[in-house]
DNA sequence: AATCCGGGGGT
DNA sequence: ACCCCAGGATT
């Protein structure tokens, strides 16, 4: 059997159940491709359901506030999809009378649209034929014929195209089931690691189960430096039930979110040090205040390229300026690292 | 061509 | 620790 329908009977017996696969409207299918970049199904399902209920229409998520769009979209991470969602939402709303363009080439001049997304769109709405590659294409061609072109190589993505491309030509039933049924082969079968092959329906002809490879394939290029940087979050209290927060500007992480105040240092510092920090000293105007440490060891929290050592401090000052009512603090998005510290700070009506 | 951008889960 | 995840934008 040619590989595509061998790969079919296989979805047909072993695919997910995803609300994305029951339905051709371009607003759903957008919505959950941005959803499902470099995110997993598990992770993006929740936060699909909460958006469709929120915006049902596009119109709905156009109209939104991008404070409330960041707020549903927080904890997902890599927020520049939130931002470029909105501003894409609001395009098609208001440019294009609603209605989502109609081709991969069309598709593709969308912020946050980029190859992937706009084939994927146009393969699952329009049943455009056009091949799709993502991680798990990668992995799944890379294993079967055993290629050790590195995946995050222009050369690497350029070959990777052509075998998908030569793969969908081969495809004599439907092709954006084909595109589902690769990727979903790879995310629950050809996994990256402890992949099936015992009773994988190609381990006849992958080459690099023959070759013992499979754990060295894809081969991808990545010498991942991780920065350290050192945070200290003055959770202001005025005595009157508000604290002060701003708003992420500029590039970097987080932009769009809030946080409190913000004194980065080098490494990590005393209360002494704390206290004469120029910056500190920015936010802390009167003379009179008292400092107290929330958590003698640092919060460490990961992302892919930084370490944040994070100390929060309680700083009881008369008066501040920027301050917003606890009750209201909720309503804000904030990075994770921050909602955590409420979660313990917050009491439960404010939560 | 490299680097940046999150958070969660697996090994 | 390190890797990966229905990638894309920026430098």
């Amino acid at each position: 059997m040619e590989f595509p329908n061998a790969l079919q009977n296989w979805y047909l017996e072993n695919r997910r159940d995803l609300p994305w696969r029951s339905t051709r409207d371009p607003y759903h299918i957008w919505l959950s491709e941005i959803m499902l970049q470099q995110t997993r199904v598990e992770q993006g399902l929740p936060y699909y359901t909460k958006f469709i209920e929120a915006f049902p229409e596009i119109e709905d998520l156009a109209a939104a506030s991008s404070e409330k769009v960041l707020k549903l979209w927080q904890g997902l991470g890599y927020y520049s999809r939130a931002r470029n969602l909105h501003e894409t939402a609001k395009y098609v709303a208001y440019e294009l009378n609603g209605k989502f363009p109609g081709s991969y080439k069309e598709l593709l001049k969308l912020k946050g649209v980029g190859d992937y997304t706009a084939s994927a769109i146009a393969s699952f709405c329009y049943n455009e034929k056009v091949a799709l590659v993502d991680g798990n294409v990668f992995r799944v061609f890379s294993r079967l014929k055993g290629i050790e072109t590195p995946i995050n190589t222009t050369e690497g993505k350029k070959l990777f195209k052509k075998l998908a491309e030569e793969a969908l030509e081969k495809v004599n039933f439907d092709r954006s089931t084909y595109n589902q049924a690769i990727m979903e082969f790879g995310a629950l079968h050809c996994k990256p690691a402890n992949p099936a092959c015992e009773v994988c329906p190609f381990n006849e002809e992958c080459v690099a189960l023959r070759t013992h490879k499979i754990k060295d394939l894809p081969v991808k290029l990545r010498k991942t430096r991780v920065k350290k940087r050192y945070f200290n979050y003055l959770v202001i209290e005025t005595g009157n039930e508000e604290t002060a927060i701003e708003k992420r500007t500029g590039k970097g992480i987080w932009h769009g979110l809030y946080q409190f105040p913000l004194v980065e240092t080098k490494k990590k510092i005393s209360e002494k040090e704390l206290r004469q920090n120029e910056l500190f000293r920015q936010y802390i105007k009167e003379k009179d205040f008292s400092v107290e440490i929330f958590n003698p060891e640092p919060v460490i929290h990961k992302l892919s390229h930084q370490h944040l050592y994070t100390t929060f401090w309680r700083v009881q000052v008369k008066e501040q300026e920027n301050t917003v009512p606890l009750e209201s603090i909720s309503a804000y998005p904030v990075p994770v690292l921050i909602q955590n510290f409420l979660n313990e700070y917050l009491p439960e009506d404010y939560k």
